[in-house]
RNA sequence: GGGCGCUUAGCUCAGCGGUAGAGCGCUUCCCUUACAAGGAAGAGGUCGGGGGUUCGAGUCCCUCAGCGCCCACCA
């Protein structure tokens, strides 16, 4: 045994990171079967990001689980990934570099990522060199990021660490892909997509979110056939040259009449018929519809069952591009008319054309009274700056909608934790209006593993691609020519074009457990950790990464990715604000490590629940520390400071106190087998401040004596006990004191159990170590309120009370009475029990 | 518009059918041989409002209000 004389917290990191790391203590044993493992399918945090204190608090809860389960005797799966591919590391690098992809130019051989310096103006650079520069940042961002994660004292076995743009990933990704295809559960189609006018990429659903904005709500009048006019309303008037149809609800009266004929749209006299259709809602605006391909989905759903045109005003880059009014499928009473008005929006912006427009009706008498100012939501992807656009081009899509009620089976057949949950996952499912538009027309990403034959016009046939076979991935279209194709072929009638667009993030993320699992490339090792047993995650991304892992795995394997989900909050600063960079209310994680220790913030985060939002709590981490600073002290007494040597638990404290620790190793292991670490770690901690307030002090003397051999051999049960309870929550700490005397690592040690305390504690009663707590405890009050040191011998003490209670302390009465200083205790019979205490009248 | 969650001491939160709890903060006291980057003690709540069930309700039911979040085809 090697006890330190002034045990400290300083360095506890480094020294145990360096240790764990030489021993192994968290690798990873794939000898252990399916049943022996615990496998977890750990979140890739985005490596262009940076992380914060909300990171810190999910995974540390991660790591709260894992620990117990390593514990429990489960061999852990525990690896980490680094989510480095797609938008936010390609924006990292254009501003970190100063760079920007041109895929037009060719591929720089003597680029070299180390040397490489951003210049004054934008450097433009080929395909090919950008993502080199990303794979290179990247790659820099991780090692931060590790660092980070180690010093949190996340029991990650690092020889496991995948990344969503290595060649795993790539293979798993373009795998999985190519067997949707087979599967006709993957499908290319030219359709109308949400789409970001800036990033130039459509967007999926799940990427979508509402901003409230300011618009008009302008009344417009079209010309009805008949004469007379009818009105409808919009807020986006420059939409009027792609309106196809306007659409009335066929049980409102009002419109019943008009249902068939035609209107001619104002300044482009565009004749289009009035439409009845259930969608319509007669509440809304006039009750008439304007149908533009396309304003928002409402006009998709119109545009698909009605079976309308398509006139496409605005451009992939949200600028107005029309066709010409006169010409096939843009027909017009007064094509002259029609195009003069097109050629003032031609190459605006929708939002400028918006006002040129509106100005446009005014004069031309076709706007009712004066806009009106309105407060609505639009859809924006949740990256983007501008509203998104509704524009039609060819994407690659993921069959979802018709898997609905599949997908809402496996959400029901997911443990969440916490359980409500779960209704974010099916309110999520319930909603989905289309299915999953997979690719994007972005550069740092998966490739499609697809090319597409060009026949002699050298027009791509997109209806039948070209795929490779499983063994040759990962593939790179642009770079590798198909099977039976020579590169000379690229680009050439009769000869092949490589898709060009990258999956969505989450088509590759949405592979995690494939990917840290080594699906198909190492199965052996895949079986034993497939299907996984948790997804911890925040729920943020419930919709995107929870439900597309799910699709994938249902797809794919047929079953779920894993049996739970636990759910994290977010972490706000103490004002209530989410912290973000932005805001500049971030604390950084590695200052508050180096501030108070990893233990202390382990500590603040084991007391968030999950599925709460948490308050950074400064205070909270400090008490965090004490608790750490108490453990080695508490230890360090219960192992070096007594010379005696352990002798058999007989004493009635001793075993009484044992009695209460094991109901508190119940009570713990009950609440983390249910996710519950919170209330593991509050039990834990109420009882061992009662152990070090009470306990150590009603001991004391009698262990510090010749009979002390119960008090010593308890006291280091106790510890033993204690410092695995804690060990899930102070990784640090307990390694520390658990390293003073005894072998191996504390985080590979048995769970406590109450059938360990078993022979110490048969027969025992708990109630007297309760009794001779409470007696000491009025002791101490008595001396507090009468502003006495607790050193002041009191002269008598009389416990009032039943007869049963009195036989309790009897038993311990000599402790009590070293412990507080108490010359003599008398009993009296009473029903209500009470302590008097007699002291020594002030000098 | 639909759904979920929250509303308990100044603050952050436990408690979920049986006489209001913890930590922090505040006040007082104590350098007691594990611990002064300590320790001991004290003050402080009609458990959001209103109904109901029950011998008994922060705890179950209904209802209202506020806050937060999720979802929604928001013309």
């Amino acid at each position: 045994m090697s006890v330190p004389d002034k045990p400290s917290l300083d360095g506890l990191e480094a020294r145990w990171d360096e240790r764990w790391e030489a021993d192994g203590t968290y690798r990873f044993d794939r000898s252990k079967t399916r049943e022996e493992i615990f496998a977890i399918d750990t979140p890739p945090p985005t490596a262009s990001g940076s992380l914060h204190v909300g990171h810190v608090m999910s995974y540390t809860h991660t790591d709260i689980v894992a620990r117990y389960h390593r514990m429990r005797g489960f061999e852990l799966f525990y690896p980490m990934g680094w989510d480095d591919n797609g938008l936010p590391t390609e924006r990292r690098v254009q501003h970190y570099y100063n760079v920007r992809c041109d895929p037009s130019l060719p591929f720089d051989e003597t680029f070299d990522v180390a040397t490489f310096e951003p210049q004054e103006q934008p450097t433009p650079l080929a395909r090919g060199n950008f993502i080199a520069l990303c794979e290179h940042l990247t790659v820099e961002d991780e090692k931060t990021f590790e660092r980070l994660f180690r010093m949190a004292g996340l029991s990650v076995d690092w020889t496991q660490t995948y990344t969503t743009i290595g060649e795993i990933a790539r293979r798993a990704s373009q795998r999985a892909f190519l067997r949707l295809v087979k599967r006709g559960q993957a499908y290319t189609a030219e359709a109308p997509t949400t789409w970001d006018v800036d990033f130039q990429t459509a967007v999926a659903q799940a990427e979508i979110e509402d901003r409230e904005l300011e618009g008009l709500y302008h009344r417009i009048a079209f010309e009805s056939e008949g004469g007379g006019a009818v009105e409808i309303e919009t807020s986006r008037p420059e939409l009027i040259p792609a309106c196809v149809a306007l659409v009335t609800n066929p049980a409102d009266q009002r419109y019943r009449d008009l249902v068939g004929s035609t209107v001619y749209t104002p300044l482009f006299d565009a004749p289009v018929p009035i439409l009845a259709h259930e969608l319509a809602d007669p509440e809304k605006g006039t009750g008439i519809a304007m149908v533009c391909t396309f304003g928002d989905v409402a006009d998709v759903t119109w545009w698909r069952e009605l079976g309308l045109p398509t006139r496409v005003v605005v451009g992939r880059n949200g600028t107005i591009a029309p066709g010409r009014f006169g010409e096939p499928g843009w027909p017009s009473r007064d094509p002259e008319k029609a195009n003069a008005a097109m050629s003032v929006l031609k190459g605006k912006g929708t939002k400028q054309a918006r006002k040129v427009v509106s100005e446009l009706l005014r004069e031309s008498g076709a706007l009712v009274g004066e806009p009106k100012p309105v407060r609505h939501p639009v859809k924006f992807y949740e990256r983007g700056e501008r509203p998104l656009e509704i524009i039609t081009s060819r994407q690659w899509f993921v069959k979802t909608l018709e898997y609905r009620d599949q997908l809402l089976r496996r959400g029901a057949e997911i443990h969440w934790h916490p359980p409500y949950m779960g209704a974010r996952y099916t309110s999520w499912v319930e909603g989905l209006n289309g299915d999953w538009a997979l690719s994007r027309q972005r550069f740092f990403g998966v490739p499609f593993p697809v090319w597409y034959r060009l026949d002699e016009r050298g027009q791509p046939e997109y209806d039948d691609p070209i795929l490779p076979d499983e063994s040759a991935l990962p593939v790179d279209p642009l770079e590798e020519a198909p099977p039976g194709y020579t590169a000379e072929q690229r680009g050439e009638p009769g000869g092949f074009l490589g898709d060009p667009d990258v999956m969505d993030t989450w088509g590759t993320s949405s592979m995690s457990p494939q990917i840290a699992g080594r699906w198909e490339d190492d199965p052996d090792l895949f079986s034993r950790v497939f299907p996984m047993d948790l997804r911890p995650q925040a729920h943020d991304i419930i919709r995107t990464w929870l439900f597309y892992t799910v699709l994938k795995s249902h797809l794919e394997h047929g079953s779920l990715p894993w049996t739970d989900a636990t759910i994290s909050g977010f972490v706000f600063d103490p004002d209530r604000k989410k912290m973000s960079k932005s805001k500049g209310n971030v604390v950084t994680p590695l200052e508050t490590f180096e501030q108070h220790g990893a233990d202390a913030v382990r500590y603040w985060a084991g007391c968030a629940r999950l599925g709460v939002d948490a308050i950074f709590d400064e205070q909270q981490i400090r008490v965090g520390r004490r608790l750490a600073i108490k453990v080695l002290n508490a230890s360090r007494f219960a192992l070096a400071s007594l010379e005696g040597s352990e002798g058999e638990i007989g004493d009635p404290l001793d075993r009484s106190m044992l009695k209460r620790l094991s109901g508190t190793v119940d009570e713990a292991t009950r609440a983390l087998d249910g996710y519950e670490h919170t209330r593991a770690l509050e039990v834990t901690e109420r009882f061992f401040w009662g152990f070090t307030d009470d306990y150590l002090e009603l001991v004391k003397s009698r262990a510090y004596g010749s009979d002390g051999g119960s008090a010593i051999a308890s006291l280091r049960l106790a510890l033993s006990t204690l410092l695995r309870l804690f060990a899930p929550f102070l990784p640090y700490v307990t390694e520390e004191v658990w390293s003073w005397w005894k072998e191996g690592s504390v985080h590979r040690a048995p769970w406590p159990s109450s059938a360990e305390l078993d022979e110490a504690t048969a027969g025992a009663d708990p109630a007297v170590y309760d009794a001779a707590a409470w007696v000491l405890g009025e002791v101490r009050k008595a001396k507090a309120l009468a502003k006495l040191s607790l050193r002041v011998e009191a002269e008598r003490v009389i416990v009032h009370g039943p007869e049963e209670r009195q036989k309790l302390l009897r038993d311990v009465e000599q402790d009590i009475r070293q412990a507080g200083n108490v010359a003599a205790i008398e009993y009296v019979d009473a029903a209500e029990p009470s302590v008097e205490v007699v002291l020594p009248t002030q000098a």
